[in-house]
DNA sequence: AGAATACCTTGAATTAAATTCATATCAGGG
DNA sequence: CCCTGATATGAATTTAATTCAAGGTATTCT
């Protein structure tokens, strides 16, 4: 008989498209996931996955169960949210603050979702950028920060979001252009720009170019597409998020590359204090995010 | 966290209000009903239930998870649905015989409700009754049967409906007004009046008559509104389930009492050959009679 | 008032089912 | 042709749900 933890591994495996993956964001094994699918597809007599080598594709069967889960786990969500607000101990303020400058693309359509399903609760997203933005939680300025860096005390809860590659961002004629892969040692006498926060803060620069013992010219802008304009223009390269430069890519403003062998990736993380990690409308914005931009930003991964 | 499980067995707590009657319905025991209930209410944090000493009243957080079941559990059914439709072995006939006349008053609502799910199925009620219905089945003019009969043989099989109180209809000014309870023995010297069938097919005579060794007049009708008219203008009296008299006596037109301590209970079911058994529409035939007439009808009880 | 009903609850024992572990298998890319 | 990155499988394990057996608590009947 089916139940709800079928409805939301279908999902998972949907956003994910392979059953490694969707079996961590539903805490499970790989193994565990092959067994339920398998059983959903005796119990119902049809295939529901053509199973390619490259993970799972969904049959007009599975679209019919999975297009079932997504209503199903919508409405189940719905319906534990006014369970909550039976309860009463709802509304809250909700301060967030960025450390990474590229999340603003997808921050707002999350935060516009989250207004629509916690009206009560006051969200709000701190201007500006800070050096330390966990500071801002300690200092009682935000309730929630949105980067790659772990809290260290107790006092903070760091709950994943998603994993992102960082590309090497060139002008279209770049010498660069040909390579598939690019090394810390091709970018020496480049200059590289950066937004406008210190060194150890940039990926690129920790984990690629000072262990290499490389060090480049910088130039800082605030915006990313000043960054991408400066790119352009040939004033130097960049490393961004891949869904940030997509579209530049497509429409042959910049080219983008990969950074050695198997990428530079980064971990994003939304930090709150220990005490509202477990507040109903906080689980539900990471979750927002997470869903969010499992569907709308390419190449990411879910944690 | 919560599964359909819960969701179904809310759905029964709410059809049957008890736990033992959901439980049975939901194949489970009481207890585990119980705990099921109880764990739930722990995960949300909020009372589900008030429990009164006959049976359980939804609280306003206990009634918003009703609400997602009915929702959940129809958008299960459509799509379990919609598999069947796409492996294709779908549509048939479904010819239903009465045994029971009273049986009309819910029947067609039921058809109604099933052909919209079913276009395919070519469903038609038989006219008129038979004094042998099974033998429909048998000689293959009927695909269902609506009736107390349980089949002998291997090759049909019976599937529970629910059980109604008989009750004895008496005109409103009728000697035995003043009883709660009407016995054999009081019935001594009345006209008992009934639908044209043989004696045996009649419970009030095989159960609570013949065991007492007493046989009265009988007088025959058609048509449930007849007999009434007749008990009404005096002529004699009748044993009619509940929900068909319901009406007559809301209006004061008859009165009913129970027959016997316990009342005099029929059981009714479905009956179909062994191989339409497993179909789904059959299945769902079943399902919409149980759902509907829980729903619609006072004081019966789901098998 | 007292016994019989007809409910629900509880905790421990049991049973069933889901999950993991450890391999096996399979397909595609370099 | 052999990695690599996927899924499949069967047995062992773990987890979770269910039942069993008693224990409460109103309500109804006498």
């Amino acid at each position: 008989m089916i139940e709800l933890r079928h409805l939301r591994s279908l999902a998972a495996i949907a956003d994910t498209g392979k059953l490694v993956h969707a079996a961590s964001q539903v805490h499970l094994t790989q193994s565990a996931l092959s067994h339920q699918m398998r059983a959903l597809e005796e119990h119902y007599g049809a295939t529901l996955f053509q199973r390619t080598g490259a993970g799972l594709r969904f049959t007009p069967a599975g679209q019919r169960l999975l297009q079932l889960a997504r209503e199903t786990l919508l409405a189940v969500a719905d319906a534990e949210r006014d369970l909550v607000r039976l309860k009463g101990d709802t509304g809250g303020d909700l301060r967030i603050a960025l450390e990474c400058h590229t999340c603003f693309d997808w921050l707002m359509p999350v935060m516009d979702a989250f207004r629509e399903r916690w009206p009560e609760v006051e969200v709000d997203l701190l201007a500006g950028f800070h050096s330390d933005p966990l500071a801002l939680l300690q200092g009682g300025k935000a309730e929630l920060v949105i980067g790659s860096q772990k809290p260290r005390g107790r006092d903070y809860v760091a709950l994943p979001l998603f994993r992102f590659e960082i590309l090497a961002v060139l002008p279209v004629e770049h010498r660069l252009r040909t390579k598939r892969r690019i090394e810390a040692a091709d970018l020496k006498g480049e200059t590289l720009i950066t937004y406008p926060v210190p060194e150890e803060r940039i990926d690129l620069i920790r984990q690629v170019l000072k262990p290499a013992d490389i060090k480049l010219k910088r130039r800082t802008a605030e915006l990313t597409v000043a960054i991408l304009q400066l790119v352009a223009s040939r004033r130097g390269i960049a490393a961004l998020p891949n869904w940030g430069v997509r579209n530049y890519v497509d429409l042959d403003y910049v080219i983008a590359r990969r950074i050695g062998a198997k990428g530079l990736w980064s971990d994003l993380y939304a930090v709150v204090p220990r005490a509202l990690a477990g507040r109903p409308y906080v689980t539900e914005f990471v979750d927002i995010i997470r869903s969010k931009c499992a569907a709308g930003l390419n190449g990411i991964e879910l944690l």
